[in-house]
DNA sequence: AGTGCGATTGACT
DNA sequence: GTCAATCGCACTA
């Protein structure tokens, strides 16, 4: 069964909200020949006036797409080489997303382990550098709706989360403060130590 | 115009 | 566990 493309009604129009909503959601990019995608089982909070978020500076031409309405793609290129995606999560003008930080690989394995260079189903998207590379989600993809009948959307396949874990964000380098990361209890797939994927 | 660094990853001790 | 890679961009001047 195709999952079935989630609308914007759908998503919760609050940072938190949405970051636990799209746990066990489907994020599907379809490329000329194959479709790439993967069942989200981990997301982090970048909230209104959050320090460590990427808004928190204000409107710039990178950063802009996080001023859009909920349900957006904001991608950004980090460390020289990564692309990370968030979601939207606000109304248009407020700066929040949702960075979405590990993938159960579902469809077009084979062209997720070419990209990736490697075979290993573990290692294809688990962490946001990976993911993206995976299905090959670049600033290209910046800003692009994902609840229009384009090409990169969130889906539904009927098969919900697990229990929802919560923990602080990892790798940030500004103070931990409040509990914004959200995976699934147990799932392989989920990125960071050991201590925070139970 | 120069500087420092990042919501990471992969290689290596 | 540690650490370098790598570059766009915000910030300082």
């Amino acid at each position: 069964m195709p999952p079935r493309r989630l609308c914007r009604d759908e998503l919760p129009a609050d940072t938190v909200a949405l970051a636990r909503y799209l746990i066990g959601k489907v994020l599907v990019h379809d490329l000329k020949q194959v479709r790439v995608s993967g069942r989200i089982v981990e997301t982090e909070a970048y909230i209104i006036g959050d320090p460590s978020g990427h808004a928190f500076r204000g409107k710039t031409r990178s950063n802009r797409s996080l001023f859009l309405e909920h349900g957006r793609a904001y991608v950004y290129f980090t460390y020289g080489q990564f692309n990370m995606m968030n979601v939207t999560s606000e109304s248009p003008g407020v700066g929040a997303g949702v960075l979405v930080r590990a993938l159960e690989p579902i469809e077009g394995l084979a062209v997720m382990a070419r990209r990736r260079g490697t075979s290993r189903l573990l290692d294809l998207a688990r962490g946001p550098g990976r993911l993206t590379s995976a299905l090959g989600i670049d600033r290209r993809r910046d800003g692009l709706d994902l609840c229009a009948r384009g090409p990169l959307w969130l889906g539904d396949f009927g098969r919900p989360a697990g229990a929802v874990g919560r923990s602080v964000r990892i790798g940030l380098t500004r103070e931990q403060d409040r509990p914004l990361r959200f995976f699934e209890k147990g799932n392989p797939f989920v990125s960071g130590p050991k201590r925070l994927r139970t």
